[in-house]
DNA sequence: GTCTATACGGCGATAGAC
DNA sequence: GTCTATCGCCGTATAGAC
């Protein structure tokens, strides 16, 4: 790998476990068997290495976002949206690391720097929203979801599942098997307030 | 107010904006109109002053749920049920930095302080659960909740909606009437999920 | 309990040899 | 591009007068 990525990547761990200001630079050359001098040949400076970092992470995380969607394949509505569940959970385990990253820095950047970051996250909501609609309006048309409730209505109700679902991971630490089950748990709530009720 | 307590406020409000290493004693000791070396007359180091305030804050935090619970008097469980979702949510705003910094180091604590805190924060969830399930129970007998959803089940759910809602809020950044607006959106595919069919 | 003065270490960053 | 050496600053913490 070249140097410029192992540095992203320690940096990715590091800023992760520890935040921006609990994060030196000489931890972060440590960690790649390198001196914390020769940082400053691949980045001006620590703030430029941490905005490079979010980068990387902020165009990662949104493409797993994106594999899992893409993923889905051609099964029933109600299939799409409860794997779609399980895999966006579990996320947290399998990418941990940018899993992690992202969400601590979008709640809780440095101060001096959240303006910067702001753009860089602009992209991502949108892409899922139109996806998980359309596949609700898939649901209408083999008649599983109730056709009187409004599409974005149900998409709002659902991504706020995913939420309280990456919420409630972090929260409680569940270990896969345990998001498997709350999943199912709180799915057969969701698919009774949405499904058709002929 | 005591001189402790104002030191507290100050680190509540630092603490939640910087983060653990990203607050100086000097920053706090300026926000009260103090001499830094003051502090210590009042807590043995940075550590000890970050505990009390973890403390404050998760007594205080636990009480605003708490009230917010035995402030939903004799409603049906439909209304209190909905009702809780709005005042949590709201608590977002009256009680921002409270509540920040409770998500804050919850989930992100300093790594070398981690086990110290976890001790504190064990209290909180069981309180609330039971008194929603009480309420569910409650809207069985009313005739307004579906029977045969066990209420752990429902509660589970609702729990999980709760959390979503609360990530939603400071995800998107929503205000007050955003809130309101979003929260009856949920509730419409909630409720009917869970209402007794006859 | 609060202050001024200060110790001490670690931080980000630079200079300059190789 | 990586290293050693070092600068200047600011962090926590302590000493000691009032």
């Amino acid at each position: 790998m070249e140097t410029r990525e192992r540095i992203i990547q320690a940096s990715l761990e590091l800023f992760t476990e520890r935040g921006y200001e609990g994060t030196t630079l000489a931890a972060i050359a440590k960690q790649i068997g390198m001196q914390k001098p020769s940082l400053y040949a691949h980045f001006t400076n620590k703030e430029a290495l941490f905005l490079a970092t979010v980068k990387t992470a902020v165009l990662e995380y949104n493409q797993i976002v994106r594999s899992e969607l893409e993923a889905l394949g051609a099964e029933t509505a109600e299939t799409q949206l409860k794997t779609l569940l399980y895999r966006l959970a579990e996320v947290y385990y399998d990418e941990y690391t940018i899993s992690q990253f992202y969400y601590r820095f979008l709640f809780f950047p440095p101060p001096a720097l959240a303006s910067k970051m702001q753009q860089m996250v602009e992209y991502h909501g949108s892409a899922a929203d139109q996806h998980i609609e359309s596949v609700i309006r898939q649901g209408k048309d083999e008649g599983a979801i109730d056709t009187s409730l409004a599409s974005d209505l149900i998409t709002e109700s659902y991504l706020c599942l995913l939420s309280g679902i990456d919420f409630d991971t972090r929260y409680y630490d569940f270990n896969k098997e345990q998001i498997r089950t709350h999943v199912d748990r709180i799915w057969q709530i969701f698919w009774r307030g949405i499904k058709a009720s002929g």
